[in-house]
DNA sequence: TTGAAAGCGATACCAC
DNA sequence: GTGGTATCGCTTTCAA
């Protein structure tokens, strides 16, 4: 009978090894092993090397719920997002929360969330700091803006994550994000497997001055480039993350009715082009790539009015954030500098499928705890 | 400042607010609350009343810590998955153990491979049952193997998960798997977009018996039909997972060399396809979308042999699978019976990332806590 | 039906 | 330097 099962590996530790084992086969008090272990005064070296080379052996693993019994104080990070492009950040508040959930109230997440951008982002980020919390996961806006305040952070010993955007030059930990080279070599590639003649394509961005979005760009002419279209051009809309400026430039741009063979939206503020695209006859005919999924985008995609869509997974990146804030803080495990996500294109056939994971998502964020039916 | 965070809300018990302290408001002892608190027998009804109102009012919320320290005793589950088409299956490996991670030794998870689909499949899963699982995790062959053993589950209380295919009509807690309908779906949508003629296609699956393949399929054609393709004569070729039978297959349709204008594979088994189109000259020039990534594929989606290929998200499966699980044992949340995930398009400029992903992945699940450097 | 008390594992403090 | 021990909040068992 070779299918049998062998290797019944149980995870973790395999009994209760603990302080009090480790202290029992050296036949020392257990205060000694915590001493040992935390390497507090008050031990002599030898003793101390005996204990860790044991607690090692033994691969003893401290039981965080006794811990976090005792001594009250499991960590806090706070969350400061904009609440600005809502339906992103919230799901990566959402992924959060849910990344936290199995810590119960071990580890405590204060919400910072502020209004726009770069507004409330400094006086929030002092806020957090004011509180007594060992990470911070942040969404930089300008890199100047953060910089003195990761800085601070990094002298009070506080871990700082940044999601979407990363604050360059600076000691955060990590930058958790979906790629945005890949993201926009993805829509170029998407474009060139269409088979029609790409002459002339417009590219709606926040601004180039924000790097994520320059490297959407980047990704997306390199695509185009090697799908071996060239000569291509190329109009550049930056529309500052506003309703009306993006609405303004597409009404301008279209409104010439000049050939444009197909149209990437690298960011969520897709609808007044959308509107503008369909005002000037442009839509439906002409292949449009989005970026995000939000209320308004949806009918587009059934329609097929927007071919494709981007979805840059916040929830995922959200609970990826705390994880590693987690296991730097808990274990002093440091992550990767970069972790890059692949892009999720979502098309009309997948489009019910995503929107019903991010719902039950959220929700399942807002569950609590509760008294237990066990 | 309108800037400031306002709900500065803290995840857990706002104070130290216990069992202790209702039971002394109450002038009653904390056994009696206990058992209020857990609809415990032996209790009058009117207690009961009394210590749930109180415990309402301040807010009571157990701690954790408190609890998983007492009752030490968290479940153990079993993982019964194929070690046949390796990556795959490991993905699934890594996604329950990295989501089981956090609850450290409590919840001990026993791994119980066996060689192939349904071979091992019943012996595997008894074994698993004489455990003391609470739970168990199967990707489940053919549903009549299976029946019989998930309703012995059933009886001795052992929640049951499936993932990648289903076990209908028994009585398992939830199927979680990529939806193989979008799964199929996406791939026919994605050759509609390419505005080439679609007059004849080839589909390799396993094998139309199991339903997540006649599922994709169904998707498949149901995309062409919607993408304004009609008459469009489908080459339908089940290899039934063997590599042998599928490049005998794949040379007999392509050596008729006839026209074939796109080609998707609904499996792993892409290999003999390829290789088999290669040889007839099919390759370069046909579309193809396969299914998963593993390292054979990687050069074909590099040198765009291969236009994309649909990733199944194993890691994200599994986890999910956990979590489900976790919350139905520990909380008695019963979740959705089915939990469908997106497929994801990956093509050449999104490949890279995603291989980075996979691999830090499977490494994080292998990283072990050690001791904290709190 | 209720009360009292023994731990779970780690921390922190006091005594030697 | 090291050993002992009270304690965190909850579960569980035994006694009343």
């Amino acid at each position: 009978m070779k299918t049998a099962g062998k290797d019944k590996h149980t995870k973790g530790a395999a009994k209760s090894l603990g302080i009090k084992e480790i202290a029992k086969i050296l036949g020392i008090s257990i205060g000694t092993v915590d001493r040992a272990l935390h390497d507090r005064p008050g031990i002599r070296p030898d003793t101390r090397q005996r204990i860790m080379e044991t607690a090692a052996n033994l691969g003893y693993r401290p039981n965080l719920a006794a811990r976090f019994l005792k001594s009250g104080k499991g960590a806090a990070i706070a969350v400061c997002l904009p609440r600005h492009i809502f339906h992103f950040f919230n799901e990566i508040r959402s992924g959060i929360h849910h990344a936290a959930m199995p810590y119960g109230s071990m580890w405590k997440l204060y919400d910072y969330s502020y209004s726009r951008f770069e507004e409330g982002e400094t006086a929030i980020f002092q806020q957090a700091l004011a509180q007594d919390v060992k990470g911070i996961i942040i969404a930089p806006g300008k890199v100047d803006t953060v910089k003195p305040l990761i800085a601070e952070a990094a002298r009070r010993n506080v871990a700082v994550a940044c999601v979407t955007s990363d604050a360059p030059g600076t000691q955060r930990l990590v930058y958790v994000s979906v790629d945005p080279f890949a993201n926009g070599a993805l829509a170029g590639e998407f474009l060139c497997c269409l088979n029609r003649p790409l002459r002339r394509l417009a590219v709606f961005t926040n601004s180039l001055e924000l790097t994520t979005q320059a490297e959407k760009l980047r990704g997306f002419q390199e695509s185009i480039r090697q799908g071996g279209f060239t000569n291509v051009v190329l109009d550049i809309v930056e529309n500052h993350d506003s309703k009306k400026e993006a609405a303004h430039l597409a009404d301008q741009l279209f409104g010439r009715r000049e050939e444009i063979d197909a149209v990437y939206v690298s960011t969520a503020n897709a609808l007044p082009v959308l509107r503008a695209m369909e005002r000037y006859g442009f839509l439906p005919g002409t292949p449009v790539i989005a970026t995000d999924i939000f209320p308004g985008l949806v009918d587009y995609i059934r329609s097929r009015k927007v071919l494709a869509t981007i979805y840059q997974h916040p929830e995922f990146v959200g609970r990826i954030a705390f994880e590693a804030l987690y296991r730097f803080i808990q274990h002093g495990a440091v992550p990767p500098s970069q972790i890059m996500l692949p892009p999720l294109l979502v098309m009309r056939s997948t489009l019910d499928v995503l929107l019903a994971r991010i719902r039950s998502g959220t929700n399942a964020a807002r569950e609590l705890p509760g008294i237990s039916a066990m």
